[in-house]
DNA sequence: GCCAACGTTGGC
DNA sequence: GCCAACGTTGGC
């Protein structure tokens, strides 16, 4: 399986890519997708290995802003379980657990965050699910072109 | 803060 | 299985 190409998205003031520069090991579970869409690319798709952009949604501005990697595939999400937490889940049980994460290590920081303006811009990026209508799916797969015209860009400043 | 576009829930 | 109501996402 050659290797694949992911987008995440968080929202910066609840967990920035700084953050996960500043994490152990700059590795964190990417935890809290309560969606089955991307539950299951998750759980099924995404492999340790492959590339992962990381977006930052509402924000200023919306950007790429670094790269990272699955450095362990789908497992269940520890927080559906805790009592207490924004993502906690009455529903799911631990021997059928509902949700799923990877865990993800920071790899670069881009040079010049690649804004959501700019993608519109770039007719190479065209096909990118950011820009469908209605995107709202936070796990989504990138073409390995798309990837590596995100990190050429992110090398230069507009 | 607004609101379009979704996804989910639940009555029937 | 339909679909209205509701909640959420996320750009602006």
């Amino acid at each position: 399986m050659p290797r694949r190409y992911w987008l995440l998205k968080t929202e910066p003031s609840v967990f920035s890519f700084d953050d996960l520069l500043r994490a152990p090991r700059k590795t964190s579970g990417w935890d809290g997708i309560r969606n089955y869409q991307a539950r299951n690319f998750l759980r099924d798709q995404m492999k340790k290995g492959d590339g992962v952009l990381i977006y930052h949604s509402s924000a200023e501005p919306t950007a790429v802003v670094g790269t990272a990697e699955v450095v362990r595939e789908g497992h269940p999400d520890p927080t559906q379980f805790e009592r207490g937490d924004d993502h906690y889940d009455p529903e799911s049980r631990p021997e059928d657990p509902r949700w799923f994460q990877v865990e993800v290590r920071a790899v670069e920081k881009l040079p010049h965050p690649v804004t959501l303006e700019r993608i519109k811009r770039t007719p190479a990026l065209a096909g990118m699910g950011l820009l469908r209508r209605g995107n709202r799916l936070s796990v989504q797969p990138v073409e390995e072109a798309e990837f590596h015209a995100i990190l050429k860009l992110g090398q230069t400043p507009e």
